[in-house]
DNA sequence: TTGGCTGCAAAAATTTTGCAGTACC
DNA sequence: GGTACTGCAAAATTTTTGCAGCCAA
């Protein structure tokens, strides 16, 4: 499923100066396969076949294949970043606010966003894993489309005391 | 300096059946203050004038703030959410990965993306406090201008042994 | 060989919760 | 007066580190 363009991985932890091991390779192997996780269920997808892998070399091995570019993260929910293959087909995600559901989007979308911000302060637009956060097709309100309305959830706040913690389906 | 378009706090927050507390408008006058902070750095500035706010209070607020409307969040860093007062001037921010600056960029540059997926897929993006990640102006080397072009952090590597955690600088 | 990498376990840092008292409506 | 909210302290999580042995190159 995911074997779009293809980088030498181990030639680039190399250059580097970093090593290619196995346990790297089961990292970026089992990303690969899920399209895109958390840490925690990197470890878990890892240790199904590799059981000693400790998470905390998880956490260093990505922190070194991130540093490489060998994958990237993206900050869909709150604490935990989620990482993502780079052999992956580049697109961004679309977070909905209220049901926790996240769907991607063709980055093609948003190039033209891109090339705005470069031509207004020069930054350069990392689109590759991009992040939107909104309200999906099935949870949007009939409200008017101007996204800046102010915050999206204002009617139906909690019912009273507990503030109801928002689902947190993580599956794309 | 950040009295933008008011919004009535303590309406809205009784509309959703809440309280308004202290705490809540001591909350609530700081993030304008502070334009975006986490939540440390909210609680310190508001502990500078009342000291038994706790950090546990400060979290809770956060939560029914952000729930009924009053504050938004974004993740500009990896673990810790930034939250920006509504009552702010709309606006998207740019993090550099590699120095770890923190630029702010109208929204209007993004318009467009907003409308774009919202005809693609009817998701509807909350822009008011989109983040985007790349390379500010002085840290982007000489490279083509290709926002799909693979990571960004390629060639500089880090040494070797540990890798360099980049600087953390987060005022805008 | 050499020095980067890994596992294990302990330490640190970050968030969340339980409860009894307090304050807002 | 009823009930949501707060502070304090303890509990639960999530990440980071120290080290001795192991393994790519």
């Amino acid at each position: 499923m995911a074997a779009g363009r293809s980088v030498d991985a181990a030639a680039r932890l190399r250059a580097a100066g970093l090593r290619s091991t196995g346990q790297r390779r089961a990292v970026l192997e089992a990303l690969s396969r899920l399209g895109h996780a958390t840490v925690d269920e990197l470890a878990a997808e890892v240790q199904a076949s590799m059981p000693e892998v400790s998470l905390s070399t998880v956490y260093r091995t990505l922190e070194a294949l991130d540093a490489v570019g060998l994958v990237t993260h993206t900050h869909l929910h709150h604490g935990a970043p989620t990482y993502h293959s780079v052999d992956d087909e580049p697109h961004l995600h679309l977070v909905c606010q209220a049901c926790g559901a996240v769907a991607s989007e063709s980055v093609e979308v948003a190039l033209d966003l891109a090339t705005a911000v470069r031509r207004a302060s020069g930054f350069r637009v990392d689109l590759t894993h991009l992040a939107l956060h909104g309200r999906c097709a099935s949870c949007a309100p009939a409200i008017p489309d101007d996204p800046l309305a102010p915050p999206l959830h204002t009617s139906e706040a909690p019912a009273a005391g507990s503030l109801p913690a928002p689902p947190t389906l993580t599956e794309a």
